[in-house]
DNA sequence: CTGAAAGCGCTAACAA
DNA sequence: TTGTTAGCGCTTTCAG
């Protein structure tokens, strides 16, 4: 029996009912379908015409498995709901879109377990790219994690991109797009000092972030050249949430009251500063400067408006795919983005003590 | 020449290597990976051995080209970082994860070239439900689109999703996930109107959307139902965004000096109205109430807190991917989701006259 | 319970 | 320029 046409057995017409129909062979279908490889005229546009007569659509998992690449670049992220993960996510589906990608989007929820999975799935999948966001730890377990998703990820042929961490070693096969946490804490926390504050509390201090650290090994370094002291005592432990900031400040508020600005961890912390301070009757800038960190969409809404250190997520985003895809050319594997401060209201110079 | 073995030849291993390995046949192999077939244990542990060696990992594409299903789905929106897709977005990536679904990304920018090539990427990819967010138009162009859409979508084996946006008729083989706009405007009129308000301004009033024509029956529902006329002049087109609340709220505040209330048409509106009247030194309650919609992340980060009303958005994303895979079932195909109301800091009854 | 055989829909040499 | 011949890696009857 001859092979049967899909077209008449009411199932989805394939290629060679497109080349039965337009009276040629298969192979020229798939020609006039690439496209990259010559075919007459007048066979392209018999071809054409009966591709839409039939409502031919290329199946592109036959397409993937014949040969051609995958075409696929997996955005991975703790929460879709994070603050700034759309804009990074902007930037990778732009990016992804312009050079004919498609993007896959997957959640982690922080769960190891489905870290895992989601990993595996995209090996599977043969993504081209696998991009992480957020969330790195400086242990070694994490380390070592990371550096076993690489190596997995290398020999199935897809490549781990980690954007918006630190790199996890040098021989760890992964593309890292990274963006300037200390010269941005650096920056701001100079800012403070030359307004002439003197006790700046830093809350939001994550243990073990690599966010953390970078952030205030800048935010240290920036008193050393003012010649300050850093009151170790004013570094407050919390999570990068505004409940944590909200709670921080109250804190601060009740045992200090030498502390004349705050350098919140994230914007989201600065948020929940700004409300407690709020709260308690103290004026922002006036009695008390507030800066943050992120330039999250949220900070410019704020009352007042927040002073704080812009991190291009957008370009972070753009930069991990392209560098993922266009590897091994005359790009860079590991690339940190500049940040710098956004000056608003939230700053002015401390108050005269009474 | 035998057939010669990928794993040797530095390419990726293949069910086949795996059964070579594991001294059994290929389709045994694909059946301890199926699981839904009996397979004897120690052969099943032999292959399963076999797998770990290898470092063996199933090609998704040539799976979903040799029978299963896709186990994809689509999530289409205008731009990632408006201020709730990232909220429907988690709803549509946690139901599809729990439903063992990838989720695929794509952003139009409202462009409707790119909407249109999404929608054929899609049926290349024989994603199993595509589902389409927010935007929707109220003209006979926009319906048309849809109805191809769906059609289009339908003959490849997809199934479209409209979340958000109203049922573009009843033969149109799509499934929609709407929210009550309607009823949440005439909750929040009626709020507002119950507080005595009688000059309520309504502002961003975006012609031809459907979300503006429902928010609008709502607002002019509740007022015949307090006995209130709707003054036409004080209901103001513009666009769903920050800017327009700011610009519409001090042309409002030129204009007219009786109205006491301000119903935003979203919660970007509102936002820009807080800040309009911020600067106009117009206190919020006591001297204007705002209300918005949508109850966006924002809202409540607002100074003062806006009262809104609230949609389910992450809900609105789960049910969308719910309906869209179990269809036929006892499932209706057309939902509506209720809204409500969030009483916060910025309605108060109108200051007396005089 | 397991294997042999036959595709899924497409691309990629290789000829003609 | 076009057709022929082989697969890509997997699932699925159908026998055994």
């Amino acid at each position: 029996m001859p092979k049967k046409s899909n077209a008449e057995a009411g199932k989805r017409p394939t290629i060679r009912d497109v080349a039965a129909r337009a009276g040629v062979s298969v192979p020229t279908v798939s020609r006039v379908l690439a496209g990259n490889y010559p075919v007459a005229p007048a066979t392209r546009s018999k071809v054409l015409r009966a591709m839409r007569e039939l409502d031919y659509v290329v199946n592109a998992h036959a397409r993937a498995l014949a040969g051609a690449t995958t075409k696929t670049v997996a955005f991975v992220v703790d929460d879709v709901t994070g603050p700034f993960y759309a804009h990074i996510a902007r930037g990778v589906e732009q990016q992804a879109a312009s050079e004919g990608r498609l993007c896959l989007l997957c959640t982690t929820h922080g769960d190891p377990e489905r870290e895992l999975a989601v990993v595996e799935l995209m090996r599977e999948q043969r993504a081209e790219a696998v991009i992480v966001v957020g969330g790195g730890w400086d242990d070694e377990h994490y380390q070592e994690r990371m550096r076993y998703f690489a190596t997995a990820l290398d020999r199935s042929g897809s490549r781990l991109v980690l954007c918006g961490r630190p790199s996890p070693g040098d021989d760890v096969p992964a593309t890292v797009v990274h963006y300037d946490n200390e010269g941005g804490a650096y920056a701001m926390a100079s800012h403070l000092l030359s307004a002439g504050h003197r006790r700046i509390g830093y809350l939001g201090f994550g243990a073990g972030l690599t966010t953390t650290d970078e952030r205030i090994r800048g935010f240290k370094r920036a008193h050393a050249d003012h010649g300050v002291a850093v009151d170790e005592s004013l570094i407050l432990p919390g999570t990068f949430s505004k409940a944590a900031g909200h709670e921080l400040t109250r804190r601060l508020l009740a045992e200090r009251d030498d502390v004349t600005a705050v350098f919140a961890a994230t914007d989201m912390v600065a948020a929940g500063v700004l409300k407690a301070l709020r709260e308690a009757g103290v004026r922002v800038p006036e009695d008390m400067s507030v800066v943050g960190f992120d330039d999250i969409p949220l900070a410019s809404d704020l009352t007042p408006a927040l002073t704080t250190v812009h991190v291009p997520h957008e370009q972070l985003g753009r930069e991990a795919v392209r560098l993922a895809l266009h590897r091994g050319l005359e790009l860079d594997d590991r690339i940190v983005l500049g940040t710098h401060i956004v000056v608003r209201e939230t700053v002015a110079p401390p108050r005269r003590r009474g």
